[in-house]
RNA sequence: GCGGAGGUGGCGGAAUUGGCAGACGCGCAGGUCUCAGAAGCCUGUGCCGCGAGGUAUGAGGGUUCAACUCCCUCCCUCCGCACCA
C-alpha cells in the first residue's frame, strides 16, 4: 500500500492556513528566533536551488518551534531588476504587469512545497508600500552625506545600456550578459559605504558562526593594507610624484618609478620632450585594450620611458620615470616605485627594458654572495637589509618599522593606510527600479524631495523600446515638476536605484511589513532582529551581505536600531548539480520541482533534497535517490498497520537515542545523518515491532522534514491538534546508558576479536575476560606481551 | 600568483574529534512471496583470497600501543580574489 501524498499534502496546507499555525506573535512570551533564507527574484518558477535553500531553512524553522521557539520565517520578492524590464519589451507589457504575474506563479509554487512561512508578511520590493522607504533611507543618507552625487567615470554596459557597479564587473565584463565593459563618463549617485569601512572590517570578528570562507571574502574585499606613501621629486622642478608602498623596506633598491599610462601628471612630464610623440602613442594603444586582456597575468608587461627622472628621497639617487601597462590607476595612487630585485613584476620589466637592479634584502644566511646577474627571479621573502644604510643588518619587518618612522620624520613619506573598497554606485539607467527621489532646479540646485511628498511613484506605461538612456526621461508628466523651495518649474532625477538597495534592508521589513511610520516599527524591529539564522547562496557573499551590514550600521547611527550585525548566524548552502553540472537551461538538465512534486509529492522532494548531502556541499541530483526517499516514506506509512501493544526495551533505547541524536543534528544542520538516524530506527522498528509511543515520536521527529506526511499520521493516531504545535519529544538519558558494551580487542593495533561485557566493567576484570577469550589465545603463543593498553568500554589493546 | 575548501567503495555520503573505516541511502547479487511480474519483506555487498588471512581513506614519509583524523613533503580538484604596489 502506498500513502496518497496528492489528498495529504494538499489538505494538510489548508488546514495550517486555516489555523493560522505560522503566524509570527511577537506578544507570545517565548524566546525569538527569526529564520530567514533570502528571499527571490520572482522569475515566476521555483528551481532546485530555490527548494534546498528553502527546505533547508523551513527545517530550521519547524524545529525551533516545536522546540518552544516564537518563530519569525517570512518570504517576500525581490521584484525590481532587469529581467521583468527586458521581458516587458520582448512581450510588449509593463513590468509591473509582468512581475506580479510571476510572483504569483512563484508563490503557489512555494506554497505547494508546505513550507511554514507568515504570508500575512510578504513584501514585494517593487510595490510602493516598500520603495517609498527606499526613497526615504535615501533622503536620510542624503541629509548625513552618506548619498551623493559626482561625475565620474562608470562602468557602462554596452549592451544592456546601464551603468554597473564595480562589484557588477567580473574580468572585466558585465556579470549577466559578460559583454565587455566601457567607460563612461556620467553624473552618478554614491553611497558613502568607504566610511563604514573600518566597521564593516572590525565587526567581522563579532560574526562567529559565519562561514570562515565568508569573512574572508568580506575582508578581501574591504582590502586593507598598511603601507606608507612617499614622495618622488622631479629632478627637474618642484612636481611631487606620490608612491604607495607595502614594501617601504625595499626602498633603497628602488631603480626607477612607474606611471599608470592614465596617471594625470603623465602629460605634464612628456611636455616637449623627445619621447613625448611614443608614450602618447603608447597610451593611445593601452587604452584601447580591454580591462580583460589588460589583467590577465601571463601578457608581457610592456611600458616606455618618459624621458623624465625622479630622485629617490632617501638616497638622493636620480631615477628613471616611465610609464607601464602593469600599472592601474585605479590602486593606491597610481603609480609604483619599483624594486626589481624583490617584486617579481618589477623584474621582469626591468629584464625586458634593460632596467638596473640592486639587491637590498638577503635571506638570512647567504649574507656574502650571489649578484643582481644571477638572479632569475625577484626575492620576495623576508631576509636582512643590506645596501640600506643606517638600517643594513635589520630584519626587513624591522626595518619596514623603522624606515616608515625614519621617513615620516624626515617629511618625505606618510605612514597611510589604503582600501581596496570603493563607494558604492547606485544610479541605474533603467526603468523597473525605485526613482531616486530627487529634484532638479536651476535656481535651487538638487533640492531633495519632502518626505509628505513620498513615495515618487514609478509612472505607468513608460515607453519601452530598449533604446538608449531611461525611460524615465521619457514620460513628461513625471520629469516635470515644481520646485519645492522656489516652486520654479525643475525636472526630477529619472535615475533608479541599483537593486541591491532593495534588499540591503528587506529583513527588517519583515518585522513589521505593514508599518507606515518609518521603514520599519523600531519595537518590532528590537524584538525580533537580528535575524537568527540567515540561509542563501555563497554568490551574496560579498556584495549583498556587504551592503545590508552597512545599512544596519548606518540605522544604527540613525537610532533606530541597538545592534550593529543584522545577522547571526549565516549558511551558505550549496548548488545543486545534474551529472556533475550546475543546472541550467543553456545545458538543458534542469529538473523541475513542479514534476517531482507531481510525481512523489512535495515530501519526498524535501526529504530527498536534505538527504543527499550536508547542506553547505554541492548535491547531485538522483532519479533513483528520489525513489529512495518515497520507499522510505512507505515504509513508515505501513508501520502503523502493526503496532504492537507493548515495543521491546531494544526499540525503546533505540527511539531516546534517536531522539538525542536527531535534535543535536538538527541543531548544527547535519539534516543528512539526521535523517539517517531516522531511517535506523525504522529499520529496528521493522526488526522488532513499535507501540503507539514509539511510533508517535517517530512521527514527531519526522515533522520538520516531512510535515504534510507527519501531520497526517498524527491525525491518524487519533491526535487532534496538529503535530508542528507539538513539543520536541524528550529523551530519557537514563535509558541511553548501554548495560552492555561491545569491547573490541585488538593485537598490535589489529581487530582480532570482540567482547561484550556488562559496562563499566574494571580494567583488571576486562584483560581477564580478554586473555581467556579463545580467538585471541593463538596471538599470544610465544609471543610475550610487552604492554596492554585498555580503554573503558571501549578496546583492549595488547601490545606482543 | 595569493587566499579558502576539499580528495574515503560502482555512486551520494558516515565516522562520537586519535580508538571496530565505509553508518544511512542508491546501485548490484541472491532468497522469499506470486501462475507470472511489479511492489513488499529478508540476506549479502570495499578490494584480493576457497580459506586462515592479507590489504585499503590522493601519493610518499613521520609521531603513536593505535592515524581518514596530528606533523612534514608532493600531486590533483573545486571556489574566491588577482599586474593590489
Amino acid at each position: 500500500m502506498q500513502y496518497n501524498f496528492k489528498d495529504i499534502e494538499e489538505k494538510r496546507r489548508r488546514a495550517w492556513q486555516e489555523k493560522g499555525i505560522f503566524k509570527a506573535d511577537p506578544q507570545s512570551g517565548k524566546p525569538k528566533f527569526y529564520c530567514l533564507e533570502m528571499f527571490p527574484y520572482p522569475s515566476g518558477k521555483i528551481h532546485m536551488g530555490h527548494v534546498r535553500n528553502y527546505t533547508i531553512a523551513d527545517v530550521a524553522a519547524r524545529f525551533k518551534a516545536m522546540r518552544g521557539f516564537e518563530v519569525l520565517h517570512p518570504m517576500g520578492f525581490d521584484a525590481f531588476g532587469q529581467p521583468a524590464e527586458n521581458a516587458a519589451i520582448k512581450n510588449n507589457t509593463q513590468p509591473s504587469i509582468w512581475t506580479y504575474k510571476c510572483i504569483d506563479g512563484m508563490k503557489r509554487e512555494l506554497e505547494k512545497m508546505g513550507f511554514s512561512y507568515d504570508w500575512e508578511r510578504e513584501i514585494s520590493t517593487c510595490d510602493d508600500t516598500y520603495y517609498r522607504w527606499n526613497q526615504w533611507i535615501f533622503l536620510k543618507m542624503f541629509e548625513r552625506g552618506i548619498a551623493y552625487k559626482k561625475a565620474s567615470s562608470v562602468n557602462w554596459c554596452p549592451s544592456c545600456r546601464t551603468t554597473l557597479a564595480n562589484e557588477e564587473v567580473i574580468e572585466g565584463g558585465c556579470w549577466r550578459c559578460h559583454t565587455v565593459v566601457e567607460q563612461k563618463e556620467l553624473e552618478q549617485w554614491f553611497l558613502k559605504i568607504t566610511e563604514y569601512k573600518e566597521r564593516l572590517l572590525d565587526d567581522l570578528d563579532q560574526l562567529r558562526h559565519w562561514p570562515g570562507k565568508v569573512l574572508t571574502m568580506q575582508s578581501n574585499w574591504i582590502g586593507k593594507s598598511r603601507g606608507v606613501e612617499i614622495f618622488f621629486r622631479l629632478k627637474d622642478g618642484d612636481t611631487v610624484i606620490p608612491v604607495f608602498t607595502t614594501r617601504v623596506d625595499t626602498i633603497f633598491g628602488a631603480t626607477y618609478v612607474v606611471l599608470a599610462p592614465e596617471h594625470p601628471l603623465v602629460k605634464k612630464l612628456i611636455k616637449g620632450k623627445p619621447q613625448e610623440n611614443e608614450v602618447l602613442r603608447f597610451i593611445e594603444k593601452v587604452s584601447k585594450e580591454s580591462k580583460v586582456v589588460r589583467s590577465s597575468s601571463d601578457v608581457k608587461k610592456e611600458g616606455v620611458f618618459t624621458g623624465a627622472y625622479a630622485v629617490n628621497p632617501v638616497n638622493n639617487e636620480t631615477i628613471p620615470v616611465w610609464i607601464a601597462d602593469y600599472v592601474l590607476m585605479e590602486y593606491g595612487s597610481g603609480a609604483i616605485m619599483a624594486v626589481p630585485t624583490h617584486d617579481q613584476r618589477d623584474f621582469l620589466f626591468a629584464k625586458e627594458h634593460g632596467l638596473s637592479m640592486r639587491i637590498v634584502i638577503r635571506p638570512v644566511g647567504h649574507m656574502s654572495s650571489a649578484g643582481v646577474q644571477e638572479m632569475t627571479e625577484a626575492y620576495e621573502d623576508d631576509g636582512i637589509q643590506v645596501n640600506s644604510r643606517q638600517f643594513d643588518g635589520l630584519s626587513n619587518q624591522e626595518a619596514k618599522k623603522k624606515i616608515a618612522e625614519w621617513m615620516e620624520q624626515e617629511g618625505i613619506g606618510k605612514i597611510v593606510t589604503h582600501w581596496r573598497l570603493r563607494d558604492w554606485l547606485i544610479s541605474r539607467q533603467r526603468y523597473w527600479g525605485t526613482p531616486i527621489p530627487m529634484i532638479y532646479c536651476s535656481k535651487c540646485g538638487v533640492v531633495p524631495v519632502p518626505y509628505e511628498d513620498l513615495p515618487v511613484k514609478l509612472p505607468e506605461n513608460a515607453p519601452f523600446t530598449g533604446e538608449g538612456g531611461s525611460p524615465l526621461g521619457k514620460v513628461g508628466e513625471f520629469v516635470k515638476v515644481d520646485c519645492p523651495k522656489c516652486k520654479a518649474p525643475a525636472r526630477r532625477e529619472t535615475d533608479t536605484m541599483a537593486t541591491f538597495f532593495d534588499s540591503s534592508w528587506y529583513f527588517l521589513r519583515f518585522c513589521s511589513p505593514k508599518f507606515d511610520g518609518a521603514p520599519f516599527d523600531a519595537k518590532e524591529a528590537a524584538y525580533w532582529m537580528p535575524v537568527d539564522q540567515y540561509i542563501g547562496g555563497i554568490e551574496h557573499a560579498i556584495l549583498h551581505l556587504l551592503y545590508s551590514r552597512f545599512f544596519t550600521k548606518f540605522f544604527k547611527d540613525l537610532g533606530m536600531i541597538p545592534f550593529d550585525e543584522p545577522f547571526l548566524r549565516l549558511l551558505t548552502q550549496g548548488m545543486v548539480l545534474k551529472d556533475g553540472e550546475v543546472m541550467s537551461k543553456s545545458r538543458g538538465n534542469i529538473v523541475d520541482p513542479d514534476s517531482i512534486i507531481s510525481k512523489y509529492g512535495a515530501d519526498t522532494l524535501r526529504l530527498f533534497i536534505l538527504f543527499a548531502a550536508p547542506p553547505e556541499t554541492e548535491l547531485e541530483w538522483d532519479d533513483r535517490g528520489i525513489e529512495g526517499s518515497f520507499k522510505f516514506l512507505n515504509r513508515v506509512w505501513r508501520i502503523q498497520d502493526n503496532l504492537k501493544d507493548k515495543a521491546d526495551e531494544t526499540v525503546v533505547r533505540a527511539m531516546h537515542k534517536a531522539i538525542k541524536k536527531v535534535g543535536e543534528d538538527i541543531d548544527n544542520f547535519k539534516f543528512n545523518t539526521a535523517i539517517a538516524g531516522l531511517m535506523e530506527l525504522v529499520n529496528i522498528i521493522y526488526q522488532s515491532g513499535a507501540d503507539k509511543e514509539v511510533f508517535s515520536k517517530l512521527i514527531l521527529m519526522l515533522c520538520p522534514f516531512v510535515p504534510h506526511f507527519a501531520e497526517e499520521l498524527w491525525e491518524l493516531m487519533g491526535n487532534k491538534d496538529s503535530a508542528c504545535v507539538q513539543p520536541w519529544p524528550a529523551f530519557d538519558p537514563v535509558l541511553l546508558i548501554e548495560e552492555n558494551v561491545t569491547v573490541i580487542v585488538q593485537i598490535n593495533g589489529k581487530l582480532r576479536s570482540k567482547v561484550i561485557v556488562p559496562a563499566e566493567t574494571s580494567e583488571e576484570t576486562l584483560k581477564n575476560i580478554v586473555f581467556s577469550e579463545e580467538k585471541i589465545k593463538p596471538w599470544l603463543q610465544g609471543r610475550p606481551v610487552k604492554s596492554v593498553i585498555v580503554v573503558p568500554n571501549k578496546l583492549v589493546n595488547i601490545v606482543v
